[in-house]
DNA sequence: CTGTTAGCGCTTTCAG
DNA sequence: CTGAAAGCGCTAACAG
């Protein structure tokens, strides 16, 4: 009926039952030791009154806000998509909500969105978090309690990550065992963790094989820069390409093949996610099947510990599958 | 140093720097009445003590979180996910912070989600809710101030929308051009205003053209759905489809292609949304292209707007374009 | 079992 | 220009 809605508060409860705060709070809070009868009564009225506990004022008195915030590198790469996705139904589902911080690839941005946004919450997701290992162990106290997604075992926190070196090794191997001798890697952008553990697998392989060539180029993160990578491969006389993930396989697959190079025929790539479209560029793309959202609900699930107390800093690691579809084929006889 | 961090409040500052609580909160909110000289040292030593103002506390008393909230349907929907993307983007430009709340697809979680994210925030955008009319109006007011994506124009509410209509209109005089005269749509959910405007556009052009005939199939929204839907559309031996959205047409186009139909020369299929994929698959999608990001630009500043009340309740509209790509051709000859 | 009284950390009149 | 005091809405001892 007010045309300008009057928020109806604890006191108005109080005073409309007859009551004392403390009652009405008791009863909202199930809070066994109030006479039945009463707390019946005063349910009642705030039913009517339509009344429910302003949130901010509870966080405040108890030091909680049943909040938690993720911070993201780019909320436009499917996987960090899949992974906040996991994450935000987890949460849900224990009754947490969700605050996002894009940092939209700038990675100056990182620290200060984890720090502004932590302290509306109760703790602080990070994802794959490009910031040197120098500022994130500076800056983890003060996030505290936080987990660390996609980056190696860190003390003071606990890490869910995939094993991207592993996964790179089978991806290598795979392309060794069809014959390919001379690969190129697109590198994808510094600072990332998961990078550093392909180019780790990469050096091993190549210290297990010592007629194995990986020549690395440097390009970004997303579809343009696959595309744009196209000249300098195609020039590199490589017969098979690593890609940082699907989305730069997928531009360097579609700038190839437009210059009517013939994939895996000619030349074999192999992308790193499996991203949902992954299967559907053609040919399909070979890859390696990161549990995104398997890794944002294992976080989720780290945090929720943290948060009752029950935290021994775990450090999970999930090993993706390779998936093996048309991108990759035979090394062309030379 | 402190093991157990002990925050550092307004009254630390205030003792350390021997002024009044009073004086530290001016000088944290650059009140100008203040001593320059006084101003300086206090904000040394806030510095010093590395202070923050608890947003929490002030959001309390300031009646402001800085936060607003979103409900989105599906989080692993691409339209969903862009405009969420550029809803954060602009809303973190003018510095606010972004609660999601994901429904994942449970309509009658999405008033639950709407009111409780509400408070704890200041205000909350509806994307494509699927609730009833009546639900929504009645909910309005408690949600105050709202702005909804996609869905007709609204008293009490902006509205922002991309104009589903005019862009099935021409889609169908698109294949209508190319001699279809017998076409399937894949329907999608039921409840939705988008739904609800792709039809209306058939049935106009149906009106138009007496020898048009449009077949409706019912169909969810992903790519599962489409691929299911590939025995009955191959069945009622249509020339063309019209799929609710891109996974949809994605999910049939590989399930009739894997079933030996060529598209477009048996069938043609036409998407819409185009999701940053929809050009990858082969053929590449026709669709109607929806300014997704765009729309979550443009709710923000709705929102925005009426955040700082000078909200006169607009309802934009944002035209798709039209794509066409290699899905689609002439209807093969009879 | 219920009410009174302090705060949570901050902003903001209202006096000086 | 600065401090004292009230209060945002709620919870949690502490008394009855």
């Amino acid at each position: 009926m007010a045309k300008k809605s009057p928020r109806v508060t604890i006191t108005d409860v109080a005073r409309t039952a007859g009551v004392s705060l403390s009652t009405v709070s008791r009863v909202m809070n199930d809070n066994p030791t109030v006479d039945p009868a009463l707390a019946e009564r005063v349910r009642g009225v705030a039913t009517d009154l339509g009344y429910t506990a302003n949130p901010l004022a509870r966080s405040l008195v108890l030091g909680r806000t049943q909040t938690v915030a993720v911070v993201i590198p780019d909320l436009a790469n499917p996987t960090f998509q899949a992974i906040l996705r996991g994450l935000s139904r987890a949460a849900d589902d224990d009754g947490y909500h969700v605050l996002i911080a894009d940092s939209a690839e700038q990675v100056e941005k990182e620290p200060t969105l984890a720090t502004t946004t932590r302290r509306r919450t109760d703790g602080v997701i990070l994802c794959a978090p490009r910031m040197s290992q120098d500022e994130l162990t500076a800056m983890l106290p003060a996030l505290a309690p936080a987990v660390i997604v996609n980056r190696p075992p860190q003390p003071g926190a606990p890490t869910v990550a995939a094993d991207y070196r592993s996964a790179m090794t089978e991806l290598v191997a795979h392309l060794y065992e069809l014959g390919h001798r001379r690969v190129a890697f697109l590198s994808g952008v510094p600072g990332s963790a998961s990078g550093a553990a392909r180019k780790t697998a990469q050096a091993e392989a190549r210290i297990a094989h010592a007629d194995l060539e990986i020549v690395e180029f440097p390009a970004g993160v997303d579809f343009d820069s696959g595309a744009q990578a196209a000249g300098p491969v195609l020039a590199a006389s490589v017969t098979a390409v690593l890609a940082f993930n699907d989305l730069v396989a997928m531009g360097l697959l579609s700038a190839v093949t437009a210059q009517g190079v013939r994939v895996p025929e000619d030349l074999s790539i192999a992308g790193f996610d499996d991203i949902p479209f992954a299967r559907f560029t053609s040919p399909p793309l070979t890859t390696a099947a990161v549990p995104a959202a398997e890794l944002g609900r294992r976080a989720w699930a780290a945090m929720s510990a943290l948060l009752s107390g029950d935290a021994a800093a775990t450090s999970l690691v999930l090993t993706p599958e390779i998936v093996v579809r048309g991108s990759t084929g035979p090394a062309p006889a030379s």
